[in-house]
DNA sequence: TTGTAGGCGTTATCAG
DNA sequence: CTGATAACGCCTACAA
């Protein structure tokens, strides 16, 4: 009664009266077996309730049918629905996922790469934190498949998944101005600012109000509810006349139409709210939140699908994918 | 360059010039060796690059230091915090983390069970789909210890955490009753209502009810924001004096609060809604949400706990543990 | 303090 | 079509 049971392909082999092997091409299929034993051997491994045991299989093939992944703050809900996405593509392909967040801490992150190789899995999906480079090279390099999402990277055993986040931006400032915004600023986050890929966010934001020829400010803060109310407070405070703001994500965007309530104005009469994920939420908001859509099951299933890729051809350098993204309108802006 | 590099206990016994049996003891630091091994094997570990190769690992202690997390729908924030949770406490216990979802499917929760079994996890931290026990009891029995969440369940190699939710209605209940409302009614689940155990949200909702001699309209649907918003659409249509509403979750209360705006009421002037989690987005809703918090961290630091325990004594019974549950009190009531 | 032999449950190799 | 036999990388006896 204690501990696990325990069929082993030998005690199926034994009741079945046939050698393990034999079994061990039933339950994979190779073929190379008649009907009849076929038929024997299922039998008996229903009997028996045999299960294979994954971890043995996984010592000898170099592949446990597992897939990492790595993100940053679970807390936010586009990651969450992304982990739900990966979750259920990955049984699609009939892998189980691991999942762990690095909290934006590069040792954390590079801990958690170190104990999923151990567990050997096939690869690991990562939001990289402060969207290092190096740490992912590395372990490319050293034979772990990974698929970075929402930047680009390219090199052999190295997957690269991102949207077209500049004109995501375009798409908000431009949307903006169009429902007659004069005075625009961005809530940014501060992680990005720190990290050495250039932020792509504030780059379109910039590049787009310069076309306009309007001047934008920006307050970066953490891509979190409280970080977007302190960073509009923040610009309340040294631009009253600010009527419009984009936000690096839903959750600033959040954070952003609260820190305005309190101020005492309205969105999206006194000041519009653009977000950027489109995280299941925004629509329930009141009012409910205009945003950037990225396509979250399209980029999920391409993650996996990319895993098994590298995993199929490990030494070719495979083209990163760019997903389109939409502005979806709604309310608040 | 092709796949994994594979430094093994082996390489490093030769290169160190023991045996690979000294290695193992050094890297599990059972003792028995100098300080002079000790430092040789350990620089010799470090030179190599070499790491354990938890499956081989595990296919001889039957243990392999992963949890399964089982959870229903990680849209929802709660659960998708209690994730991180788990997470982190699996962390500190060495532990990785499994994880999926069943979406309330009995089947699917069975191949989840079945697949991470076959991946040898230490222990399955599970929210039961439909609330089902029998299928628990029947892996239980089989060997697998599982720890059931938002349920009070025993058996050897079960372990259970709830919180007390009856009490939890009880508080939103008469917390309506004292800012005056008179017409309460309740957001509630339509799965707890098909699933086999009682519903304590319901149950202390009537019950309380009773004692203050009122009436409570229920109305049913799934846990969701959409939900709540048709579940509120329907209790308004056939009960428009309702002015205080006590939701299953968080969600339905925000899908309640949207389904007051549309109707053109105002929360928490013309309907006060409590919901039930509080989740991290209670606080940055306009108007925020009065809520019954349930301690996450808590929660999730006990899962994990107790799985250890279930693993280190699987014949025993444990008891259940039960958390208190705390109004929140916010603007929506 | 150290090493040797054997086996965990599976797949791979090669022979029949 | 089928079956011995040897790995995979590690741990657990037991012996020295």
């Amino acid at each position: 009664m204690t501990g696990r049971v325990g069929i082993t392909l030998h005690d199926v082999a034994r009741v079945a009266g046939v050698s393990s092997r034999t079994v061990s091409r039933v339950v994979n299929d190779e073929g190379g077996f008649s009907d009849a034993t076929r038929t024997r051997v299922t039998g008996v491994i229903e009997q028996l309730g045999y299960r294979p045991n994954l971890l043995a299989r996984a010592l000898i093939t170099k592949r446990s049918g597992t897939i990492g992944l790595v993100g940053v703050d679970i807390t936010d809900p586009f990651f969450a629905e992304l982990a739900d996405g990966v979750q259920r593509s990955a049984g699609k392909f009939g892998k189980t996922m691991f999942f762990a967040t690095s909290d934006n801490d590069l040792d954390r992150q590079n801990a958690i790469f170190e104990t999923m190789w151990s567990h050997a899995v096939d690869g690991v999906i990562v939001f990289t934190a402060s969207g290092s480079q190096e740490h992912v090279l590395e372990y490319a390099a050293r034979g772990l498949p990974i698929v970075v999402v929402d930047q680009e990277m390219t090199g052999p055993g190295i997957g690269s998944i991102s949207s077209d986040i500049i004109g995501g931006a375009l798409l908000a400032v431009n949307h903006l101005v169009s429902v007659g915004r004069k005075n625009i600023a961005m809530a940014a986050n501060i992680n990005s600012a720190a990290s050495r890929i250039p932020p792509r966010r504030e780059a379109g934001f910039r590049s787009t109000m310069e076309q306009h020829s309007m001047v934008g400010h920006i307050a970066h803060d953490t891509a979190t509810i409280e970080g977007g109310r302190r960073a509009v407070q923040k610009l309340l405070a040294q631009h009253p006349g600010i009527d419009g703001i984009f936000a690096y994500n839903d959750m600033m965007a959040l954070g952003a139409m609260q820190a305005i309530d309190a101020a005492g104005r309205r969105v999206p009469d006194d000041i519009a709210v653009v977000g950027f994920d489109d995280v299941a939420i925004c629509e329930a908001l009141v009012p409910s939140l205009t945003t950037i859509r990225i396509d979250r099951a399209r980029l999920s299933a391409e993650a996996v699908a990319f895993v098994q890729r590298l995993v199929e051809q490990p030494d070719i350098t495979h083209d990163p994918i760019r997903l389109d993204v939409e502005l979806i309108r709604r309310a608040s802006a």
